[in-house]
DNA sequence: CTTACGGCCTGTACGC
DNA sequence: TGCGTACAGGCCGTAA
């Protein structure tokens, strides 16, 4: 298994993540939860493992680039995984095999550094999620579970590209009025939730538009393209995602990137990728972050 | 109000 | 070979 360190945790990582943790917590109490440092990006919530201790877990959602724990004790675990967060799943069985002399056992069994276990999870029933997060970007908070969706971030939380609420009318009124590039808006978590600097530049791809164009200039009709282009890229993505999910639970249980094929992202100087197109991807720098287009085909 | 930017953090890649 | 430096990037606080 090669990690694709390039890729960073947006929305489809994010619900894979969801995906592949939901089987392990929901409806089961957390027996124990151990912090083995007081702050991620920012300082845990006060008496953190003391407040998680012995909830049932009721659901896990997601919203944009969130998990979301609700907790019987009427409190929700909020969690984000920064640049480098993972989940690791240890269930009585896989830990049997996690030491089975195959020479791919013990390469998959590194797959994450201990000394970056940053938060444990006991889970009734012998399980065991560990938080890994080297660059420690993630962090985790607690908020109430009946009003979790109108605290920050989420009161000020664009639409989800996946429901039905995104279209183009709603993205067409989320740009209107902007003086920003299409690339920055799309970043703007408030315009839509969960897309990052990968997604962003396939979606942008895709609809054949530049990332350096000027948000609030799309037509209501490019704004539909756009709108779909979106949901394809994430929709395809998630797929992947679903795939290198059934890997990794047979492997090292190891949550949080896969592989997935990139028509732009980090293709710097190789061919266009769409059908007839003879340009060549170029890398450029917006907002101190690198965009990656195409030039014959984005406008 | 909007937009822009620095700082956070550490593993990896690269140049000398 | 080893050391130093640049880079990756989501979010948040601050500034313009």
């Amino acid at each position: 298994m090669r990690f694709n360190l390039a890729s960073m945790p947006e929305l489809p990582e994010v619900e894979t993540v969801r995906r592949g943790l939901a089987p392990v917590l929901e409806g089961r109490r957390l027996l124990a939860v151990k912090a083995r440092r007081p702050d991620l990006r920012f300082p845990l919530p006060e008496r953190f493992s003391e407040r998680l201790a012995g909830t049932r877990v009721e659901r896990l959602d997601r919203r944009g680039k969130y998990l979301v724990a609700l907790l019987g004790s009427g409190e929700a675990l909020i969690a984000h995984l920064g640049m480098s967060g993972r989940f690791t799943i240890e269930t009585p069985e896989n830990a049997e095999t996690s030491g089975a002399e195959t020479p791919g056992a013990f390469a998959r069994a590194r797959a994450t550094d201990p000394a970056h276990d940053h938060v444990v999870f006991d889970v009734e029933g012998g399980g065991r999620v560990t938080f890994n997060d080297p660059r420690r970007f993630g962090f985790m908070r607690l908020a109430p579970a009946a009003h979790w969706a109108e605290t920050p971030p989420f009161d000020a939380m664009g639409p989800e590209p996946l429901s039905d609420a995104f279209d183009g009318r709603a993205l067409g009124a989320a740009l209107a009025g902007k003086t920003t590039t299409l690339k920055a808006a799309l970043l703007d978590q408030r315009v839509v939730a969960g897309l990052g600097n990968i997604y962003v530049n396939e979606a942008l791809h895709r609809a054949r538009l530049s990332p350096l164009r000027q948000a609030g200039t799309l037509s209501r009709a490019r704004a539909g393209l756009l709108a779909a282009a979106i949901k394809g890229v994430l929709e395809e993505a998630i797929a992947a995602g679903g795939s290198s999910l059934r890997d990794h639970a047979q492997a090292d249980g190891s949550l949080g990137y896969f592989q997935h094929a990139f028509d732009v992202y980090d293709r710097d100087g190789e061919a266009c990728r769409r059908e007839g197109c003879k340009g060549a991807v170029v890398r450029i720098t917006q907002n101190g972050r690198s965009s990656f287009l195409c030039q014959a085909c984005q406008r």
